[in-house]
DNA sequence: AAGACTGACAACCGCATCGAA
DNA sequence: TTTCGATGCGGTTGTCAGTCT
């Protein structure tokens, strides 16, 4: 007797999500918030499985993602993470804001995968391939699983000794001369990054939204959004929505070196994020707003230009 | 021009884990 | 303490655009 499946499938619908289902989830999520997964497709309209909605959401449709290739930082971050963590990828996602666990899987074998290799780096173990000892490979793998083990024992010895003495903990880990630091399996990777300080959570730690405690980020001024032509009126155009009332603050400026711009953030909403909420969240203003005129859309040359499929191309 | 192949990534599946009853 | 439902996580598959022949 097998487990149940997380719902019933039947007459439930899979594959690539449409605009429309895309709306429906995340104006259930606006005004409910984040709660009872199973719940969420009988009560958004949706006929999908929870499990599916959530992954949409929290994969595709949450607006803190930052979109698009990493870069070469992010890279060697998830590099440097991956070497210590393995492929415990949930956990390498929660050091690098806005990008989801999927993301950084999908780019570890599809490209850094092939990059290590050129490089003459087992992705595995992160140690040089051995061309002249082929044999040695499988002994490598353990012994790179036994450090693994050892690892993580470890971690369970220091985040119980962290609890019954944190300071030294610490202390420990302030030792350490590497750019990342562990704590309590936390590494800080940059003291300055916002998104470690904003609340003390970082992407995928992002806690259940609440309709009030959505904070959108002040009206870019100028060039913030990549799709100018939609941003120039998104606060009319979400005032035309029946959506939940949003909070416009500051409550965090940055100061981006690149442009000045002083923005608000608050849980990685930035200029960007939002103007592609606004193109999302009314799809009957979608031919007034001529978004495929955008230059966002060209950063996506594999998208489908039409109505189903348009939102994978807004992130 | 068309079919085959490849790469990238979105989405699914099933097991693990957590927490409430 | 046990059971069970909900959610999280990692591996795998499916789909589609781009490239090659």
């Amino acid at each position: 007797m097998g487990r149940q499946p997380c719902c019933d499938k039947v007459g439930l619908k899979k594959g690539p999500w449409t605009a429309e289902e895309d709306r429906k989830l995340i104006n259930f999520i606006l005004t409910n918030g984040q709660c009872c997964w199973r719940a969420v497709p009988k009560l958004a309209g949706l006929l999908r499985c929870g499990k599916s909605c959530r992954l949409r959401w929290t994969n595709y449709l949450r607006p803190d993602l930052k979109r698009g290739l990493l870069s070469e930082q992010e890279e060697q971050l998830v590099i440097d993470l991956h070497a210590q963590l393995g492929n415990r990828w949930s956990k390498i996602a929660s050091h690098l804001p806005g990008r989801t666990d999927n993301e950084i899987k999908n780019h570890w074998n599809t490209h850094i995968k092939k990059k290590l290799k050129k490089m003459g780096i087992d992705p595995l173990t992160h140690k040089p391939i051995s061309t002249t000892n082929d044999e040695a490979q499988p002994q490598q793998q353990k012994q790179h699983q036994l450090a693994q083990d050892q690892q993580e024992q470890q971690e369970q010895e220091q985040h119980q000794s962290f609890q019954t003495n944190p300071k030294s903990e610490i202390d420990q880990k302030e030792e350490s001369d590497t750019s990342t630091t562990i704590i309590e399996d936390k590494i800080i990777t940059n003291p300055l990054d916002p998104m470690e300080l904003i609340n003390g959570f970082c992407t995928d730690e992002v806690p259940m939204i609440e309709p009030l405690e959505i904070l959108i980020p002040c009206a870019p001024s100028s060039s913030t959004c990549s799709s100018s032509s939609s941003s120039s009126n998104s606060s009319n155009f979400l005032e035309d929505l029946k959506l939940p009332d949003f909070e416009w603050s500051c409550t965090f400026d940055c100061n981006d070196s690149s442009n000045n711009n002083s923005c608000s953030r608050n849980m990685g909403w930035d200029g960007t994020d939002f103007c592609n909420w606004d193109l999302l969240i009314n799809e009957e203003d979608f031919d007034k707003k001529q978004i495929f005129d955008t230059p966002l859309i060209n950063q996506y040359p594999r998208m489908v230009m039409d109505q189903e499929s348009w939102a994978y191309g807004l992130f």
